[in-house]
RNA sequence: GGGAGAGUCGCAUAGUGGCAAUUGCAACAGACUGUAAAUCUGUCCUCUUCGGAGUUCGGUGGUUCGAGUCCACCCUCUCCCA
């Protein structure tokens, strides 16, 4: 994996680069449309790639080890040629499931047992395990076994997960050093730096998870319900930590206005399920602003769901079709709403891109973050 | 004409003497950040300073401290027999 950096704002840390990877380049700052059991939900991959312009999309280890398993995904050649997706991905190690499947979990020196959501077996992920499964699995870019520590928490509590984490990492990094890859191209691990909302915990996060010198750094445990302000800061100071010539990826993150702002932060990568969860649930992200489709007030509104939208659904349906097929939980609803929100996103890191590179970025961004934050 | 049954907040339902009244749907609003999510939460008779207050269960009377619930008559609807 190669990265390079194409252009850095002027007055701020944003980067335009570009990051070659098994599959393809990358066009950074990106946003990676979350398919968790190797679908991104409600979306085919073809309007992934001709009309949305996802460049790449994420997978979840858990979730995939758990379903098909990894028989199926190896019998069909790994995960990309498995959903018909075939160019870059990147799998989530299982990390945030030890967060969000907090009661199905246990914790141990050793690594996690988890009980599936499916049919509540018994699992053990251990760091070695978790990057046997990530090389089956296949994605490009593989992430580190980590613990996602919630909201809050406490400071030794911070302090002990971020140790075990720094301890997996140390596992993790070694069982893919002495493995190879499955299907016969290279694979990248990303570490995870944790420390919750600790400037210490996170500075020596930082420290240690770049010593590693692997292809890209990751910021895990933010967006988790911490205040936004806080978010920035440690992102912040994340970023003036991580060395410079390496993608840095925040997990989880976010909103337009979160995404924008980080990308100021010095981020390029990022993932959530906001575009496609919102948008099943009726919450349309545009370039004027937000809107939930399913209010009274769009009931007779028979204007195009978005004029400046890129994707063909923006430009064949109006705002009065599209909640009505919601209200009658139609099928086709969740899949318009999905499509667009990811276009518009995809949309989004593209416009910063050209920004960055054209040299206004921060002027643009200024004046973006205000309308992707209005309510429509 | 005879017999049986039913009328409850938009629709459908629960309720058999202490009830502003169950549940589902619909409607309306909100939440959602490395997906246990086509999910979840709230409102849903009227007014409210959110403590309450006022009017309700086809209609009119009655019994009772108290009636959606019991009684009488009336109205409407459904089914069965002619």
């Amino acid at each position: 994996m190669t990265f390079s950096i194409a252009a850095i704002s002027n007055n701020s840390n944003a980067r335009a680069g570009s990051l070659t990877t098994s599959h393809g380049t990358i066009h950074t700052p990106i946003f990676m449309p979350v398919g968790t059991v190797g679908s991104v939900k409600a979306v085919h991959s073809p309007e992934l790639i001709n009309d949305i312009k996802a460049q790449i999309i994420l997978g979840n280890t858990y979730h995939l080890y758990l379903r098909p398993g990894l028989d199926v995904i190896k019998q069909a050649g790994g995960i990309q040629k498995f959903n018909a997706w075939n160019k870059p991905m990147l799998t989530d190690s299982g990390g945030y499931q030890v967060y969000s499947l907090g009661d199905r979990r246990k914790i141990t020196e050793e690594g996690v047992i988890f009980r599936s959501h499916i049919d509540g077996s018994r699992h053990e992920f251990t760091p070695e395990k978790v990057m046997d499964i990530e090389r089956t699995i296949g994605a490009d870019i593989i992430m580190a076994f980590d613990e996602c520590t919630p909201y809050p928490c406490e400071y030794d509590y911070a302090k002990k997960s971020l140790h075990l984490t720094h301890k997996w990492l140390e596992r993790c990094y070694k069982r893919i050093s002495e493995t190879d890859s499955v299907y016969g191209y290279d694979q990248s691990l990303f570490p995870i730096v944790q420390g919750s909302v600790y400037s210490d915990l996170r500075r020596q996060s930082c420290e240690t998870i770049a010593s590693y010198d692997c292809d890209g750094n990751a910021i895990g445990g933010l967006s988790v319900g911490e205040p936004i302000e806080k978010m920035y800061e440690l992102t912040e100071l994340c970023c003036s930590i991580l060395p410079k010539d390496k993608p840095r990826y925040l997990m989880g993150v976010g909103t337009p206005a979160n995404i924008l702002e980080c990308i100021d932060l010095g981020i390029d990568m990022f993932d959530c399920v906001m575009p496609t969860r919102n948008g099943r649930n009726g919450m349309l992200f545009t370039s004027e602003g937000i809107i939930n489709i399913k209010n009274e007030k769009f009931k007779t509104d028979f204007s195009l769901l978005d004029l400046n939208g890129t994707s063909f659904v923006d430009k064949t349906y109006t705002k009065a079709y599209l909640r009505h097929l919601f209200n009658s939980h139609e099928i086709l609803a969740l899949q318009i709403a999905s499509i667009h929100n990811l276009a518009f996103y995809l949309w989004l890191v593209g416009e910063a891109r050209r920004h960055i590179i054209e040299g206004d970025f921060k002027v643009w961004k200024t004046a973006m973050v205000k309308k992707v934050t209005t309510r429509l």
